[in-house]
DNA sequence: AATGATTTTATGTGCATACATAATAATCTG
DNA sequence: CAGATTATTATGTATGCACATAAAATCATT
């Protein structure tokens, strides 16, 4: 048996999981360490930790001090979706981006907007609600609460000609955030603005993110009918 | 001005991603090279290409050889869904987990389900339907079919202890897949299943997993009304 | 001025070495 | 023997150096 050297950190990656595919290394096998591996391969320690780390954060080998690699028994299926801005969105598909805002208003938030922004709750935000279209058609609702304190030059912009969805991203910067994925049947408002009948099913992504810990947007979109949201699975 | 000295890559990363909350470095703008970097840091350029390297992975530097590192002009912002089995998922929540085949049959089956798995339209496939269950009440139901030619060890498994879902991950390596998340309608048969109204919301999850570029499976999962699928953002 | 070859430059990566750290295993101690 | 202490070990990472590679900038040639 030939032992090809692996000169980068690629091949020993691709390597790895040859055998994992192959079923040499089973779900759950504590494969050699480092060390060895690297002895084995022809090249140094560090690239073979390069490439068990880069495996390991896509969730197929679990690393611990001490008591090495193993497959993971159960390879947590990693989906990364790209939230883009949604007239990105749209054109990338080709499709004609479209925008009307349709209120903005400030006002207190019901106690679920400012329990979930951890905002104080007699506290006055800014209440942006707008409609995104593709090619004529409606695309998606934007129901959004913008926590002035944090960002005070939201007040001085009218978001009539750029989306708050947009405005934000270049004005408002963000440490971290919370998204969650979800079906909701289309209220008799919805139904309007999406111009689809009364209880479709349709598809929302509700989003907080946070500059520290203040919050600085709350914001839930709904789809019209027929939305997917695809991305690859690694 | 002291500068003080970053020892280690993390404490690097938290300085540029400092420096881009603060604003100091605006979306677009093109940060100093990392040997520049390192000699203001106090460490190695290796250190500092680690920390920059790792904010490019998650979408909020920009590398290009020769042209240099930049922020992002639209930090695109990253989701990264875990998706486990959902039995793990159902008992990380506290839950008691319960499972009921519905179904198992060879079939050829229709040719939406032979397309997207690149199948002949001919050929027969191992077509699971099951019902995931979570403190005793519906909690999934799960319609999947399998490429026996890729896995033909499934003819000789039940699946009525375990899952499809489960068995699979096990079972039956794959090198990449893709995935989508939409809302749907209750089917007549959905909402039997699921014992939820006719027409209710539901969230649902389609995925299609390769060996290579062969298929091993196509399933759709339709979650209980109020499922939400949720995770953080960076 | 257009085209093609060459240089420059910033990132990408490999390697040897050293030490840090976490977690287990072994040992000691009352 | 329980519990605390120490040793061992595999991964984690910092460093200096070297060279690879992509892409931009420059220069040479027609």
């Amino acid at each position: 048996m030939n032992t090809p050297t692996f000169r980068n950190w690629q091949s020993v990656q691709d390597e790895v999981l040859r055998r994992i595919h192959s079923r040499e290394w089973k779900p759950g096998d504590l494969i050699p360490n480092e060390t060895d591996l690297a002895q084995e391969f022809g090249c140094a320690r560090t690239t073979v930790n390069r490439a068990l780390r880069s495996l390991a954060d896509s969730g197929l080998l679990d690393r611990r001090r001490k008591a090495g690699t193993r497959v993971a028994s159960q390879p947590v299926a990693k989906a990364t979706l790209n939230i883009a801005v949604i007239r990105s969105e749209v054109e990338e598909r080709g499709q004609k981006y479209g925008y009307q805002l349709m209120s903005r208003a400030q006002a207190v938030p019901p106690v679920g907007v400012s329990a979930g922004m951890a905002t104080d709750t007699g506290q006055t935000l800014l209440h942006i609600r707008a409609r995104h279209i593709a090619n004529d058609k409606p695309y998606a609702v934007e129901d959004r609460w913008i926590n002035t304190k944090v960002v005070p030059d939201a007040l001085n912009e009218t978001f009539k000609a750029v989306s708050a969805n947009e405005w934000l991203l270049t004005h408002a910067p963000y440490t971290h955030g919370e998204i969650a994925f979800s079906a909701a049947s289309a209220s008799k408002d919805d139904s309007a603005v999406l111009s689809c009948p009364e209880h479709s099913a349709l598809f929302a992504i509700d989003r907080v993110t946070w500059d520290g810990d203040a919050s600085v947007t709350k914001v839930r979109l709904i789809f019209a009918p027929g939305h997917q949201l695809r991305t690859d699975l690694k």
